[in-house]
DNA sequence: GTCCAAATGGTCATACAGACACTTATAACG
DNA sequence: CGTTATAAGTGTCTGTATGACCATTTGGAC
C-alpha cells in the first residue's frame, strides 16, 4: 500500500534502448556517442528523459528516432528490465528503464538531436573489453550491464518464440533465417535440421511460391512471416552445459 | 543519450510485490487492504516508495515486512515490469516497479503499518470477476495487470528453472513438489512421470535420505533443494494449445 | 485384519533432435 | 561451354525424452 511520499523522493525518470541487428553475420546493437556531460564523449544506448504524460512505449520509439536519425521505428520492442541502482548516474536518483528491440537490415543511422554520432556495433566488439579502454567500451553508466541483459534476454526470446523473423527483411529464405540464429546464438546450426524444425512449425513462416537465386548454390524459396508468436517446442539451442 | 530534464519531469517511484504461495492446493497471492486514499478499502499489493538511496530489491522486501507483519522475507525475489502508463495514479506520475516473490508456507500475514488489513487470497478469486465487484476484485491502480503479469511469469518460470522448489518448505517430498506445478499450472501431472523427470535431472533435488509418513499411503522419501538453477530440457506444461 | 491411498517401480510407443549421406540447381570459373 | 563450387533441399538412422499406463509397495485408516 502507498503513503504519501514521506522519507521517499522525486526521480527523474528515462528510457534507454537495446537495438539490436545483424550485420555481415555479427549480432549488432546501435549506440551513440555522448556529445553531452556526464559520460561525454562515450558511448552509450539510445535514450532520453521521459516526457511529461508520455508512455514508456512511446518514449522509447521517440528517442530512437531523434536521436539517430531514423525515420521510425516499426519494429519488435519490448520493455528489458529497470535499473534504478542509487548513484548510477551523478547527476542524482535517475531511474532507467531499458526496451530491448529488434531491426532488421540497417536503418542507416546518423547523428541525431544532441548525439555526436550514432552508428552500428558488433556486440562482440563492445562486450568482454577486458579492461582495455578501446572502441566503444566501457559504455556510459551502468549500460554495460543493461547491453548484456538485453543480449542474454534476445538470445533466450528467439528459442521459445518467432521473434527470430523480426531480424530480416521479407521476404527472406530459410538460410537468412538460420543466419540470424547462428549471429544471435554464435553457433553453426545443421541447415536440413534448421529447415525441418521451422517447416514443421505451423504459421513460423509462410512460403510465397517465389524464389531468389544469390550467388552460387540452389535457389532459396522465399518466406514471409508467419502468425505464429510462440514456439512449441522451443528451438533448441546447442552448446548447453546444463544447470547451475 | 540524456539531456537535462527539459520537457520531462519528476516522477514519484513505487514499488510493488507479487507474493505468490501455494494454500491448500491453490496458488494464492499476498494482499493488503488499503487504508488510506487514494482506493482507499479496496484490495491491492503490498508496496510503496522507494525511499531515498534505497535500491528496489530492498525496498520491496522491506514494504514486505513493514505491511504485512512478517518477520522478513528471504524467499526468492525477481524483477517482474515496470508500470508507467500516464494516469495509472490519481496523484500524479506515478512509476511502480513491480517484484515478483515465491513463499513456501504461510508466513502468517498480519496488517502492518498503514494496511488495515494483509492476508492471502486465491488467485482465481482474484482474476476473472467478470465484472462483479465481490471479493478483493477489483484490485487498485492497474495492479490486476501486474498480478496477470505475475501470474504468467510465475507459469512459464517454474517451466525452465528450478524455482518451483522455492514455493515448498525443506525438506519436501515429490509430491509436495507436484502439488506446486499442479497449483501453479491448473492442470493434473502423472506422478510416475514427473518424478523420473524430477530425478533424472542432475541437481535439481537432493535425497536426505529420510522418509515421511503422512497419513494413508507409502511414506515419500524427503529431499532438499538442488544446486541446479536451470532445467533442460525444460519441464513440459500440458494443454498446450500451441502458436498463435 | 482388511482396505485404501499415495509412493514407487516398470514397460511400451511415439515425437523430436542431432548426425549425416545424398540430390538438385544455379553461378562462377577456366 | 563444360566443369566446379556452393548452398538449398530430401531422406535416413539413432538416441533421448515424454506421455500413457500397468504393477507393486507400504503404512495408516477403518
Amino acid at each position: 500500500m502507498k503513503r504519501s511520499p514521506a522519507g521517499s523522493e522525486a526521480v527523474s525518470l528515462t528510457v534507454d534502448v537495446v537495438l539490436l541487428t545483424i550485420r555481415y553475420g555479427r549480432l549488432s546493437v546501435l549506440l551513440v556517442e555522448r556529445g553531452v556531460e556526464p559520460f561525454a564523449g562515450r558511448w552509450a544506448l539510445p535514450g532520453g528523459f521521459v516526457l511529461a504524460d508520455e508512455d514508456l512505449n512511446a518514449a522509447a520509439r521517440r528517442e530512437l528516432v531523434t536521436e539517430t536519425g531514423l525515420a521510425q521505428f516499426d519494429g519488435h520492442l519490448e520493455q528489458l528490465r529497470t535499473y534504478a541502482t542509487p548513484g548510477r548516474d551523478p547527476r542524482g536518483r535517475v531511474v532507467s528503464v531499458a526496451y530491448l528491440g529488434f531491426a532488421p537490415e540497417v536503418p542507416t543511422p546518423a547523428a541525431g538531436s544532441d548525439a555526436a554520432a550514432a552508428r552500428w556495433w558488433h556486440v562482440d566488439d563492445v562486450t568482454a573489453q577486458a579492461g582495455e579502454r578501446r572502441g566503444p567500451w566501457p559504455l556510459a553508466f551502468d549500460q554495460g550491464t543493461i547491453l548484456d541483459d538485453g543480449v542474454e534476454r534476445a538470445r533466450s526470446k528467439i528459442e521459445y518464440t518467432t521473434l527470430a523473423t523480426s531480424f530480416v527483411d521479407e521476404p527472406f529464405t530459410l538460410g537468412d533465417l538460420r543466419s540470424v540464429y547462428e549471429a544471435v546464438w554464435a553457433v553453426d546450426l545443421d541447415a536440413p535440421n534448421f529447415r525441418r524444425k521451422v517447416l514443421s512449425t505451423p504459421g513460423f513462416v509462410i512460403d510465397t511460391g517465389r524464389r531468389i537465386s544469390v550467388g552460387r548454390g540452389k535457389p532459396a524459396a522465399l518466406y514471409s512471416r508467419g502468425p505464429a508468436r510462440d514456439l512449441h517446442p522451443a528451438m533448441l539451442r546447442p552448446n548447453r552445459d546444463d544447470d547451475l
